[in-house]
DNA sequence: ATATTTTAATTTGCATGCAAAATATTTGCA
DNA sequence: TGCAAATATTTTGCATGCAAATTAAAATAT
């Protein structure tokens, strides 16, 4: 019986990677035609809310790892979407500031969300919420320290 | 007011992005221990299921892209997990197979669901039941073909 | 004041995920 | 029968995600 656990079919791990997968893959589509990939829209997203943070800052609300971000603010840059500044009081850290190009996106990017969510037709609002919710709690459970 | 639908917390696609990501991640030490990456650790749980399928059948099951898929069990096929053998009706086929090594590793494999739940501290049998059946959906809503 | 430790980022190496192009076969149809 | 269309996989090129090593600068301790 203890098999069965290692059914795929029964594994959230593997139904969290479908999800995921899908989703990011439902928004390249949008997302190719203002030139953005997910993790750079993620970026964009951080940056609209609060721009003028330092790299730490923005892995803090992008949940995405340093190395890549380093790597994804070049690509960004080079797109003249933001600027990578270096702080003047304390030149370990960056601040990561939008340019006018970059802030203007934000209209081109405004009804993305509305899109994705007409693909959403077996979903209503609470489930959605009550998923939010739960995954929330999954998201914290697994980066607890210990 | 609708500016707001951009707010990176309010995303269901970026509560995904991180709870996917903090999954996979929990799942990187135990599978190190058994020297197997998440996607191999989900091939094999499918062929631990049913065994001598084909590759399109094992990326039905998987969700794993193709074009990753080949390479993965190249690599597979060097730890002398399995072999990818051509399908005598149907050459355009193959046929992948576990070898005995591949099946043994299934007994060392088999504590890990379990190891993964302890970590859920926050979330009962009923939460991750209706967890499961909400990504079922999203993922059978964004894959739907139109 | 100087060595040690800590913090902030970057770099490196490996393993995908994905779209698009290329290959190899098999089917289906004129 | 012969060839165009459909299938099954592989290859290629780009963009991460992640752990570990490295670099640079600031904070602390003695």
């Amino acid at each position: 019986m203890p098999f069965e656990q290692l059914q795929l079919k029964n594994q959230l791990c593997h139904r969290l990677y479908m999800a995921s997968n899908s989703i990011a893959r439902a928004y390249r589509e949008p997302l190719t035609a203002i030139n953005l990939t997910y993790p750079q829209y993620v970026v964009m997203m951080a940056l609209w809310e609060k721009d003028k943070i330092t790299i730490a800052e923005l892995i803090d609300k992008t949940a995405i790892d340093g190395g890549a971000l380093t790597q994804i603010l070049k690509k960004m840059t080079d797109k003249n979407l933001l600027e990578v500044i270096k702080d003047k009081h304390d030149k370990r850290k960056r601040l990561i500031k939008l340019t006018e190009n970059g802030q203007a996106l934000k209209l081109k990017a405004i009804d993305i969300p509305s899109k994705i969510r007409c693909k959403f037709n077996s979903i209503d609002a609470e489930q959605a919420q009550q998923l939010m919710s739960i995954l929330d709690l999954v998201v914290k459970d697994l980066n607890k320290p210990e």
